[in-house]
DNA sequence: TCCTAACAGTTAGGTTACCTAAATATCAAG
DNA sequence: CTTGATATTTAGGTAACCTAACTGTTAGGA
């Protein structure tokens, strides 16, 4: 295979590559739409569970700007699922906390999540579910890849 | 294995799964912010490509309501990207399709679009490639297994 | 010491892409 | 020729993001 020819096949893989980003955008909204906690809140209060959470952190590691996700702690905090308090070492910095409340929320929305993908992971071959665990890890890294 | 322990096994894949599909929602808004035409706009471009899409129609196959797509219809139509026009054969139904210039801006986007993913896929080593391109078809039927 | 630049977060205001419900127009079956 | 179903648009609302501007805090010189 010549260059050309690998270039051509790259291309190829990429459309079929983004072909599946935007169904996984479809699922995902399949997915929240049966749920009290939005994907954006959950992945807000995951961040939140160690107890040490800053704001600028989590929006970081999210990938969304800070006052997003200022929106969604503002959100959680009045369904009490997390509390701001002060931090000690940096009186601008903020720390958000998952409650005992918070901490539920989160492990039934994973569960119930997890069951509804797992459900359907049940239903594909052993050879299917190779490939998919297989592909995983490299999804995760061309994921990473794309920088902000 | 036990049953128990497959289940656990699923969970797990389950897991992993839902965290790829929320990376893949942040790439495909990295993918659009650097664009003219949104992947909203671009599904629906798409459909109109063969000139004989109905609004419906279009709807149901990028999974959102009928208001959606006629609202996108709309930007696109005042873009001069699409033409509206009668339905010869039902005076109800409105036919959608691409004008010259949609065509180009299809081809521009996808070609932009994939060149930049081509170019990630392009760092992984062969292995990782193939367990993509496995993983694939895997991913369409799980995503097309996700009814509305 | 005190000034100032950098930093952490919030507030204000705007955009995009969805949604449901209601309105309009047409079709088709009895 | 009426009536129920179908195709689309309009109206109004929501969630999650963004940038710019503001407030308060820290820290590193002069």
């Amino acid at each position: 295979m010549n260059d050309n020819q690998a270039d051509e096949a790259l291309l190829a893989l990429a459309q079929s590559f983004r072909e599946a980003l935007r169904q996984s955008v479809y699922v995902m909204r399949r997915l929240d739409s049966e749920e009290q906690l939005s994907s954006a809140q959950l992945g807000v209060l995951k961040m939140a569970l160690d107890g040490a959470a800053r704001v600028g952190g989590i929006a970081r590691n999210l990938g969304v700007k800070v006052p997003s996700a200022t929106e969604q702690i503002i959100k959680l905090e009045r369904a009490g699922l997390v509390k701001r308090e002060a931090d000690p070492d940096d009186s601008r910095a903020v720390r958000v906390a998952a409650t005992a409340a918070g901490r539920a929320a989160v492990e039934n929305a994973d569960r119930r999540r997890n069951e509804f993908i797992a459900g359907i992971l049940g239903t594909l071959s052993e050879a299917e579910r190779h490939a998919v665990e297989a592909a995983l890890p490299v999804f995760d890294k061309i994921n990473h890849s794309v920088q902000y």
